[in-house]
DNA sequence: AGATTAAAAATTTTT
DNA sequence: TTTTTAATCT
């Protein structure tokens, strides 16, 4: 992408009118009408169109109905990005409209090239001419530096990350008087995320929320953030939709022309749309909904007007506001098709709300609604397990995936057992080098078609250790970022503030990196001076040095970096911008200053400033790489290399592997328990739905583990097989008899037996205090928060026999138990646990021990875990 | 300015 | 318990 100012504003014609649609965006590619002509092409040449072929007839369904409100609901594996793709295909197609005038907003940049690239392969060659296919944030910086001015900004403004995000409202914090101790900057910043989620101003959020941080200034200090947005020239994420709401809502003229140009929109992932993104989309989809239908308020109040506004009502509702022409012009309707799971639907947490799924037929009168249930990834018994599971939810479509697929040597799904994480982490890794090796046939199962999938990132550690002393391959998706990383971000914050001196955040960010000598005080000064005079830091400091305000020594280091960067400056019209970026890392010092580091990690780091100059290349200007950077973080893995994948359950979304290994189901990590403490029911079937996610991501083979000791925070915890281990069905999954000597619920598949075939434990496995507790924390795991930080649950429980207890009184007695409470134990018992054998207790504090045990040496437990000998 | 020490967090993540 | 970040001290 070269920028945005040579986008022209309507840049295509009315195909009814038979002209040559002009050219793309300029590029050396193919002009736009040549997809079109060539989609065309193919429709003329066969009678069927070949792209159709194969497709099954619910796909075709769903791909042919063109006009009016379409949800196709998708279940996993079931095809639905070659709907999507295909969809705009035909609409090409068929003619119904130019590439521009079709609108697909994806959620990730990844899920945007993949649509981009299918797109091509149907309709042959690049689609340079879809301009309006993206994620929701790149469409939303299209349509905001169009239009710039009437959200109060230049259309050069600069997208803050998070991160800049934290720093901005941390000065803020600090500039109310505030303590920045006692009200983290990161944690408002989630706050206003949340609030710019639901489409909230600051004059929008509930009391509430306003009153919960630093004293009831929660509601100021978003104001005074988005104001200083406005003076930085400045956006976040969340104002990338918000803004061009905003803009639609006040200017509907504006509005009018887009509802003009899109005669399609597609959407992918719906069920994880948030609320800001449906009002988004509301307002650019409104014509699709019969005629008669009330538009959006230009004032919504709050999110939870929006819903409300569902019912049909006469046109005259919308008098008063000018795009009442909606009866005029039937015949360029919009028509929108939204693709998505609900069962799939994780992102709840973050602002998602599964409902706009639910509500589509509500929300879009006469929508049809296409099921997809065929799926073309795994195995009867997969599918068995994850359907099974999956229908304990309540608030869903429903969908039951099934396949034609018989094949007797597909295996049932497993269940494993293991004594702690590092065992399970043994386990699967012997599974694994066991899967690698030739099979009697002399195939060999790659592990690039494995991953493990972790609920939590600290779950991955164990395996990763475990990884390295085997020498397998292994790659973590999803880690930090290649464009978060300290060099980077300091090299980014050089080249923002070269292409925008006002960038403040950038400024501050390297002024002293390297040292300069441009200490705490002469940064106040300054800050002071640009502050009283209410203009950047950069023309601030260009004006200071004119003066005698700073000491010598400082002003000099001043008036370097500004001599500097307003040569820099000069430079970005005539020079490469690649090579203006290595004399920019250069003469900064930037790269002198890693050079000289002689810490382990510097090589690496001057190797990432390499890699981030030879990523430029492919970028027409420095501008353009800044814009790319901000909304696509996300750096290629090498595909070459054979390795196993290591993720979260989250990130695995969208990806399917031959074996899948789903470590981890017990209570309290997965469900987890601050999902459930937080999210309620809603809480759980969401985890229930990643559950699901996990097991179907699973082509061939799917393998759960669960363990029967866990550390968290350092503390070692009994813990109990998950429930959702509870919700799948017996016909399709087996328990593994028994992994040699591991297993803590012992041979002859205790979890199996006692869970499945109800009956009871064998004596001599099961009535270790282990087992009799973790038997005990599962019935009140069910209804109470078992197992959290403050051992709280551990601690009523105790033993079984620990005798009968109130409840509130307990708690109030474990609420001071570190120091009133006195143990069940004393220094110097024998004690025993079931993880680690014979000890003696070394120590006691409260409810923790510290234990001397003969062979597992010195380890800190929970004094519900042992037993005095 | 750099090193040491103390304190805080440890669910999931995109843009 | 461990890891990371911030603040303080030298």
């Amino acid at each position: 992408m070269s920028g945005y100012d040579d986008i022209p504003f309507f840049d295509d014609e009315d195909p009814t009118l038979k002209k040559a649609p002009s050219p793309g965006p300029k590029s050396g590619h193919a002009p736009t009408g040549g997809i079109a002509a060539r989609a065309m092409a193919a429709r003329d040449a066969h009678r069927a169109p070949d792209y159709l072929a194969g497709l099954n007839p619910e796909q075709r369904e769903a791909v042919e109905t063109l006009d009016g409100p379409v949800l196709v609901l998708a279940g996993a594996g079931t095809g639905k990005t070659r709907v999507l793709t295909t969809r705009i295909a035909h609409i090409l197609a068929t003619g119904r409209a130019f590439p521009s005038q079709i609108l697909a907003v994806t959620f990730t940049n990844k899920a945007a090239r993949e649509m981009k690239e299918r797109i091509g392969m149907l309709v042959g060659g690049a689609v340079e001419g879809m301009p309006w296919l993206g994620t929701f944030h790149s469409i939303g910086v299209k349509l905001l530096r169009r239009h710039a001015e009437l959200a109060g900004l230049r259309s050069d403004f600069t997208i803050l990350d998070t991160d800049d995000v934290v720093r901005l409202i941390k000065q803020i914090i600090q500039a109310e008087g505030l303590d920045d101790k006692r009200w983290p900057a990161k944690q408002f910043a989630g706050m206003i995320d949340t609030w710019k989620n639901k489409g909230l101003d600051p004059a929008q959020i509930p009391e509430g929320d306003a009153r919960a941080f630093a004293n009831g200034k929660g509601r100021e200090l978003y104001a005074a953030y988005q104001n200083r947005l406005k003076t930085l020239n400045a956006c976040d994420f969340g104002d990338l939709l918000l803004h061009p709401i905003r803009i639609f809502r006040a200017n509907p003229d504006i509005l009018r022309e887009y509802h003009q140009k899109f005669r399609y929109i597609l959407v992918d992932e719906y069920q994880d749309t948030n609320t800001a993104q449906y009002m988004w989309l509301r307002l650019l989809a409104q014509r699709s909904q019969s005629s008669g239908r009330a538009s959006v308020p230009a004032e919504g109040r709050a999110s939870d007007s929006w819903p409300g506004d569902v019912s049909p009502a006469p046109a005259q509702a919308s008098a008063g506001r000018r795009d009442t022409a909606v009866s005029a012009n039937e015949k360029q309707q919009i028509n929108i098709c939204c693709v998505g799971d609900d069962d799939q639907s994780i992102y709840g947490w973050r602002g998602a709300e599964v409902d706009n799924i639910l509500r589509f037929e509500k929300d879009f009168p006469g929508a049809k609604v296409i099921k997809l249930e065929r799926n073309y990834r795994s195995t009867a018994h997969i599918l068995g397990a994850a359907g099974h599971l999956i229908a304990h939810n309540e608030g869903r479509l429903g969908k039951t995936l099934f396949t034609d697929r018989v094949d007797p040597d597909d295996g049932k799904v497993v269940v494993h057992a293991a004594w702690d994480s590092e065992e399970e982490a043994r386990a699967v890794g012997e599974m694994i080098e066991t899967l690698q090796r030739p099979d009697r046939n002399g195939r060999r199962h790659n592990l690039n078609d494995m991953a493990i999938l972790v609920r939590a990132s600290f779950q991955m550690r164990e395996f990763e250790d475990r990884f390295v002393t085997l020498g397998l391959n292994y790659r973590v998706i999803g880690g930090p970022r290649f464009y978060e990383r300290l060099e980077i971000r300091d090299a980014m914050a050089y080249f923002r503030l070269v292409c925008q001196p006002a960038d403040d955040l950038a400024f501050e960010r390297i002024v002293n990196t390297p040292k300069r000598g441009l200490g705490d005080t002469t940064i106040r000064n300054l800050h002071d001076y640009a502050r009283a005079r209410d203009i950047p830091m950069f023309a601030a400091a260009g004006e200071i040095i004119e003066t005698d305000e700073l000491k010598p020594k400082a002003r000099k280091a001043l008036f370097d970096v500004v001599t500097d960067f307003k040569r820099w400056q000069a430079l970005l019209e005539t020079m490469p911008h690649t090579e203006l970026a290595e004399q920019i890392l250069d003469e900064s010092g930037y790269t002198a200053m890693w050079q000289n580091d002689k810490s382990a990690e510097a090589p690496g780091r001057l190797e990432n400033l390499k890699e981030l100059v030879r990523s430029m290349e492919q970028f027409e200007s420095l501008r353009g790489f800044l814009e790319h950077v901000a909304l696509v973080m996300d750096a290629e893995q090498n595909e070459d290399l054979d390795a196993v994948s290591i993720m979260t359950l989250h990130s695995a979304k969208g990806l399917e592997f031959e074996t899948v290994f789903l470590p981890g189901w017990e209570e309290g990590l997965f469900p987890h328990q601050r999902a459930l403490d937080e999210g309620g029911r809603a809480g759980l079937e969401e985890e229930r739905r990643l559950a699901y996610v996990g097991i179907t991501r699973a082509k061939r083979n799917c393998h759960i583990w669960f363990v029967s000791n866990r550390r968290i925070h350092g503390l070692w915890q009994s813990t109990v097989p998950s429930r959702f281990l509870d919700e799948l069905p017996e016909a399709h999954v087996e328990v593994a008899e028994s992994d040699q000597s591991y297993g803590g619920y012992g041979r002859g598949g205790g979890y199996g037996q006692s869970r499945f075939d109800k009956q009871e434990p064998f004596q001599n496995s099961y009535s270790t205090p282990g087992w009799r507790r973790a038997q005990q924390n599962k019935t009140d795991a069910t209804r109470d928060n078992w197992g959290n930080r403050s051992g709280h649950a551990v601690e009523r429980i105790g033993y079984g026999e620990s005798g009968p207890r109130a409840r509130t009184i307990e708690g109030e007695l474990v609420a001071k138990s570190t120091t009133t409470e006195p143990s069940r134990f004393a220094v110097g018992d024998r004690v025993f646990h079931l993880k680690f054998g014979n000890g003696n207790v070394a120590a006691v504090e409260g409810n923790k021990l510290t234990i001397d045990f003969d062979r597992a040496g010195q380890k800190r437990v929970l004094d519900g875990f042992v037993e005095r000998v």
